[in-house]
DNA sequence: CGGATGGAGATTGAATACAATCGCCGCTAC
DNA sequence: GTAGCGGCGATTGTATTCAATCTCCATCCG
């Protein structure tokens, strides 16, 4: 079996979206062997997979006791979407300065190019799934968007912070899909526009309305029974060695 | 040789601690076998231990090419202060909201008591720091005293974000240590008090003021030349079997 | 009849072994 | 003299293997 050269890579992503997705609902006892004989590799990768995952505070792990999937952060929603708005701000100020510099002419940096091509595509696929009623697409399309500004804002340290908030985010909407679907999406192409012109505050007021207004979507939807979740029991999770999640 | 039971996670520290400490300059190949070595395990533990570093943002990799050390996020350093500022003070509006429910008798949580003990060796420890003039143990006291606070603010999330920016910003801070000494960590006991107290506006106010004046602290010291630092040349690294780190 | 205790099975922790890939250095050709 | 190229050493990626520990369940004792 050829080494696929990020299995590693694979593997985790496989199991976060399978966490966030509830296939994987918390207190699941997730084992490496399963998880490994599921995707094709050995111990080896799925380990480095799995303390990946405890690091970002999707499992919880005990030495020689094994991992759980930890419980859903309903607690912490409110105060995740408070982070969520200055990190996502700040991200989208810092995009409208480097674009700014960058039809200025200085810092000729192909990256920037290759980022700003994908956030166009990003933006038309959205736009063509808001059209063709495809609302399923937009989630995934959603969350490309955000850390593909990020991306164009140059900064590893905030699109890491970012990416592990929007993880957290994302379980909180867990199945709960299109929350507010077209108009949501419409945004982005304003907070775009903003940054293309190199208006940082502009973008940075855009960015932060958006990200309120998507905290205002979930609150009214949860705010009475929140969420109903996949999360039912502590139980039926994966420890057979073919089981993993084919709900 | 047995198992040390949580190997990766003292590889883990002690490699973050190398690179914040400038032990490790940006630009340095760190390979595996060198680090196994030096901390007498195999690579099996390293490696974990490096791709959480990369999740953390503190080395590169890629694949069969193996890892450096990043480089220090110089320009992210006013962003990641502003960030951490809402962090710190939705953690201590949290931590006094915690308390007053503590003293008020509901949530009876023993973890609770743990982690409000902890920080009062700490604070009683950095006291004596302060009164014998030994401000080199300051930045480890500091640092353990706010994450000490986010244990007790309850929220696992928040924690972890934490944690991830303050070694960011501890990089960047570098060897300079003892940014502001004495004032600085008198200022720990106001929020204390005030998070004690369960007095969530007044915590979270207070803690937002000591980050940004930490964060001045910061800005006048390294505004004209920033970070003479330890990263002088993409080299040096350690390769060979023993020499990591012993600059 | 309830709770402690011992052992078997299962699972993780780590080391060793091997295959795949990359980077460097000398060589060749122009 | 310089650019392209092939081989070799070094390093990573993964599998296999064994030891240490935990969990569960049947058993025994109070």
């Amino acid at each position: 079996m050829r080494p696929e050269q990020d299995a590693p890579q694979r593997v985790l992503d496989s199991i976060r979206r399978d966490i966030i997705l509830g296939r994987l609902p918390p207190g699941a006892r997730v084992t490496e062997v399963a998880l490994a004989s599921r995707y094709g590799v050995s111990r080896i990768p799925v380990r480095e997979a799995l303390r990946a995952l405890e690091a970002e505070g999707f499992v919880d792990s005990r030495p020689y006791a094994g991992s759980t999937v930890a419980a859903i952060p309903l607690d912490d929603a409110e105060d995740l979407f408070g982070v969520r708005r200055v990190i996502e701000a700040t991200i989208a100020r810092r995009a409208a300065l480097r674009a700014a510099a960058h039809v200025a002419g200085d810092a000729p940096d192909t990256s920037w190019w290759t980022a700003r091509r994908a956030l166009t595509d990003i933006l038309d696929d959205g736009d063509r799934a808001v059209a063709s009623d495809a609302l399923g697409d937009l989630p995934e399309l959603n969350i490309r968007f955000h850390l593909g500004v990020a991306e164009l804002s140059g900064s590893a340290s905030l699109s890491a912070l970012l990416r592990q908030i929007s993880g957290k985010i994302e379980w909180l909407y867990a199945a709960d899909v299109d929350h507010r679907g077209k108009q949501s999406w419409g945004e982005h192409r304003l907070v775009m526009a903003a940054i293309d012109a190199g208006n940082a505050g502009e973008a940075e007021r855009l960015m932060e309305d958006h990200v309120a207004s998507s905290q205002r979507g979930y609150l009214e939807r949860f705010a009475a029974g929140p969420v109903p979740g996949p999360g039912a029991g502590p139980a039926a999770g994966i420890t057979g060695t073919d089981a993993a999640g084919r709900g």
